[in-house]
DNA sequence: GCCTATACTTACCTATAAGTAAGTCAGGAA
DNA sequence: TTCCTGACTTACTTATAGGTAAGTATAGGC
């Protein structure tokens, strides 16, 4: 039929956008197929249980991540265009209603998770962490970024302060986000006079 | 009944793990009483509903950070042993499997929880943004930090990353706090070879 | 010894969750 | 033209959720 991946796709999207706002076990499949004007079989058809469509989320954000980040992984950059970015993508995803990210949201219901899905998740941090660490490494080298200690723990650092932030700005409002986003580039004595 | 406050007690008790393990919508009533050897009506004695029983989670949170900073916030003290009880808090919460804060846990939740509920947990941030403000000032008058900006932002930066690394400890493992802990220090500057 | 409040238990109710089996129906291949 | 497959719907099942009303046992005050 030629509504089928449309469907698919639909339905992927409305799982993503309520996982969420109200986590793993916050939504149901009628919270998804009424608004699709579907049935719940509908749902079961393409994704048989609950765990299938997780799984589907997980793998949608790493896809997403995977292209964002595809040029600079393979050739390099502008290291600070790069950490521009990820301020920005958190930006648009808490105007968006999606102020906490899927593998902070899955955080929470972990051991509820099969394996498979704990692992691809896993992936997702890594890979970010190994972006992040690039782009850290590169701006030392080209010296428009400046701090202690290795590059991957600085990652994993920022990476926190990113998660932790979007998280906290479900309760005290987005606008905390980009004095935490100035307060990391000072930490990084990025200088505000040198635009990339 | 002799028992009585004893039963409160522990159900509070058990509903706190439980919230910080599962999230709001991650367990029930039953996976509260049967540890317990008692029926679920008993809780609903208590607790009437269960929104009443996450505020009562929620002003056990408030009154614990309170206690435990109450004489810094009164008198003062040494910043770098302030910043290491909180190290040391969020490493043994890991220990005894709450790697997630309650506040972080319920922002997935957030639009779920009843005004009262989310104001409460907002001046559980608010006092910690206060506490960890107040502890950033008195290191850098103290000689013992050095960071550039305000100590306002400066706090609510440490504070999301603390959260986020917590966050990502469920996925990664507790091995990765130390480190980003360490970072946090080398980003304040604090010199390793001087102890409180 | 009776009374009352506290701290429960027993026995229910209703709603909703995830999931399934069987049927429908359109469109393309043989 | 028939038949098969993909994409569903209809109509159910079973389990569990939160919640309630009425009853019970015990301790302490009078």
């Amino acid at each position: 039929m030629a509504t089928a991946t449309n469907t698919r796709e639909q339905i992927v999207d409305h799982a993503y956008q309520l996982m969420l706002q109200r986590g793993l076990n916050g939504f149901s499949y009628r919270d998804i197929s009424e608004p699709l004007g579907i049935k719940n079989a509908a749902i079961h058809y393409h994704f048989p249980n609950k765990m299938d469509l997780i799984r589907a989320l997980v793998d949608e954000n790493i896809q997403r991540v995977r292209r964002a980040t595809a040029q600079f992984m393979a050739e390099g950059g502008d290291a600070r265009v790069q950490l521009e970015g990820l301020f920005a993508f958190a930006q648009r995803q808490c105007e968006c209603g999606r102020p906490i990210c899927l593998a902070g949201a899955l955080a929470i219901d972990y051991d509820e998770l099969p394996e498979e899905i704990k692992e691809a998740n896993d992936r997702f941090f890594d890979y970010s962490r190994k972006w992040l660490t690039k782009v850290l490494q590169l701006g030392r080298e080209q010296n428009v970024f400046s701090f202690a200690g290795q590059a991957e723990i600085k990652a994993m650092s920022i990476l926190a302060t990113v998660q932790g932030i979007r998280q906290m700005a479900r309760a005290c409002g987005q606008d905390i986000l980009e004095p935490v986003f100035q307060q990391i580039r000072l930490d990084l004595g990025i200088d505000p006079g040198i635009n990339p």
